[in-house]
DNA sequence: CGCAGGGCGGAAAGTGCTTTCCCAACCATT
DNA sequence: AATGGTTGGGAAAGCACTTTCCGCCCTGCG
């Protein structure tokens, strides 16, 4: 069954060349082969259906054409849009991209990125904050700087606090500017769906809620927040939590587009409506789900540009100096979840 | 900056060992190791940080712990969650995925396959079907006879018509089961968003939906049949061509859940309500997908369970024997979006 | 006509690990 | 005490490539 792959020595022999000539002339080198052989050494490759192995390869370089993508879920579109636009980039390089998902687990990240370090892995993505939790965040590091002291890049996409090139969603400015627009419609009485307390864009998104509202000239009404998981269940449950805790509440803020759906779902199975009796906005504008009705306003995200972004920053041709932040623009989009207060 | 990693034999010097043994304790081997050399071996490893280079084992094992993963679009939730189970498979037993996205492109595919081909990828799961188109069929075969004679396994997710191990949705009895309830609702006319003409499960749950209505003890009309991109915009741009075709229509089925959602989408715009205008059904049940309003009737599909379960297919530890068909069950929700026909 | 230099082919030395094979030492039998 | 079997250590032969270095031949120039 598993019969042996033929070699580039056998390849060789057929085409009755050296070993130095089939390999210049299949796996390319700077040094040119006359015509003749070059011929010959291709119908022989073909004849036996050669191909390099690229295990082999990789030693004899010591380089790898394995770059790395780490996401906490890859079911979660918010991880599965990054993984396109990183995943694009890497093809049009002709890298090969190892995708590692962590569930969220410290030591699984740790692990995974200890097997692409293993794997000489030329780079990594990092997609998804991290905890705010500083002995991860320090064994983390350790790992990254071996990672990169060996020669591999990387590049996180949200904000982690590592001393590596990031690309970062305008969490807070995103969330600023969007409740600036959610109290300009006349809302007073704010509820926050905040996520995990120690996931650093979830309090960055509230962070920037909070100082938009307080940025104002009229005083507000401290709003209401509630802590739970950053998912479309997460959300339901905080909402479930807040209503039942505060019925004043005019707009909710839930952290990202997956809660919100949740609070969403959670508003109407009280037998509310939205945004009739609770506007409600979200984070991210992931495309899945810009067809919920209502339609869910938010703070839109370039979602696979970011992707695309973190990618450069990590597989470009020529390393970077310093360790670059690029900011990406968080746009707020106001859609019919969100309508001025009843009343 | 990028500093030569220790290696094996400088572990070996350093404990003052041989290679041989070195290796044994550090990578394993069924061969014991005294107490105390293999206490000086891991010590000796750990004050140098040794890490193993895979390209290194992988060529002298001749085995590799990479295995594929193929899909169309990775931010297509359909493919994203397959991704999920397929990679929780793959972790659980120590292997490092690949992903491949095709964008439906067939050389991106052919090529895809023969980089892991290339990495002696110990195997490979294909999710989603391809087309109907024979000639890419037939060099795709070649390809992943190639693959298998090498020892690689592979599992395709979605019928093909190729002789590898499969998970099928039932496509065909899932769409007729729908077909069914939908008209034991009282529909007579119904529409078809078929997807692409030759994409293999586009046209058996275009088939299993034409079935469905055809075992019926009354004739039906003819069902309108609509093609376009499989996509959610495939599915808002051929609704708006149905709409102006036929207007006696009083339900619609759409081969995927995305393009349902472009559906619905199209159908509001027109001016329309579903499901008190128009029925809407689908067809997945995509989970980011199961909080729209109305919520969507559809075909539930295992995804994340097909994953896992074309990951074992894949991966198991034994070889299976022949070619081995997993169906998987499809089982009919309605929710709001079907309602009996007005009137 | 002599010689420098460029182009091109090949021998061989890596690349970092696994594993076979050999051997010494040690234990338990007869 | 001789024998046989087991256990554990090490030397060295792969694994499938890349790349350096050497040398040949041919060309062009003085």
């Amino acid at each position: 069954m598993a019969r042996r792959q033929p070699t580039l020595v056998e390849v060789a022999q057929h085409a009755r060349v050296s070993l130095a000539t089939a390999s210049r002339v299949l796996n390319g080198s700077n040094r040119r082969v006359g015509e003749e052989l070059r011929h010959r050494v291709v119908v022989a490759a073909t004849e036996l259906g050669y191909l390099v192995n690229a295990s082999a390869q990789a030693l004899a370089r010591s380089a790898s054409p394995v770059v790395g993508l780490l996401v906490h879920d890859i079911a979660d579109p918010y991880f599965s849009s990054i993984a396109a636009g990183v995943s694009r980039v890497a093809e049009d390089r002709g890298l090969v991209v190892v995708l590692g998902v962590t569930g969220r687990e410290a030591d699984r990240e740790l692990s995974l990125l200890s097997t692409l370090r293993a794997h000489r892995a030329r780079a990594v993505v990092l997609a998804g904050s991290r905890t705010t939790e500083s002995l991860h965040t320090e064994r983390l590091s350790t790992e990254m700087v071996a990672f990169m002291e060996q020669g591999g890049r990387v590049a996180c996409i949200s904000q982690d606090r590592l001393p590596v090139h990031t690309v970062v969603p305008a969490n807070q400015d995103g969330a600023r500017a969007l409740a600036s627009r959610l109290a300009e419609l006349g809302h007073r009485r704010f509820g926050i769906l905040a996520g995990p307390a120690d996931l650093v864009s979830a309090v960055d998104r509230t962070a920037g809620f909070l100082e938009g509202l307080a940025s104002r000239d009229d005083a507000l009404p401290e709003p209401v927040l509630v802590h739970g998981a950053f998912t479309r269940d997460g959300g339901y449950q905080s909402t479930r939590e807040m209503l039942a805790r505060d019925s004043d509440i005019t707009c909710l803020f839930a952290v990202n587009d997956v809660m919100a759906t949740g609070a969403m779902a959670a508003i109407r199975d009280q037998g509310l409506r939205v945004p009739a009796d609770l506007s409600v906005a979200g984070f991210d504008d992931i495309p899945t789900l810009r067809d919920l009705v209502p339609s869910l306003s938010t703070v839109r995200l370039p979602l696979e540009q970011m992707g695309e972004q973190a990618a450069r920053l990590a597989f470009g041709d020529q390393p970077i100096r310093g360790t670059r932040t690029v900011r990406t623009r968080a746009e707020v989009v106001l859609r019919q979840s969100t309508a001025p207060p009843p009343r």
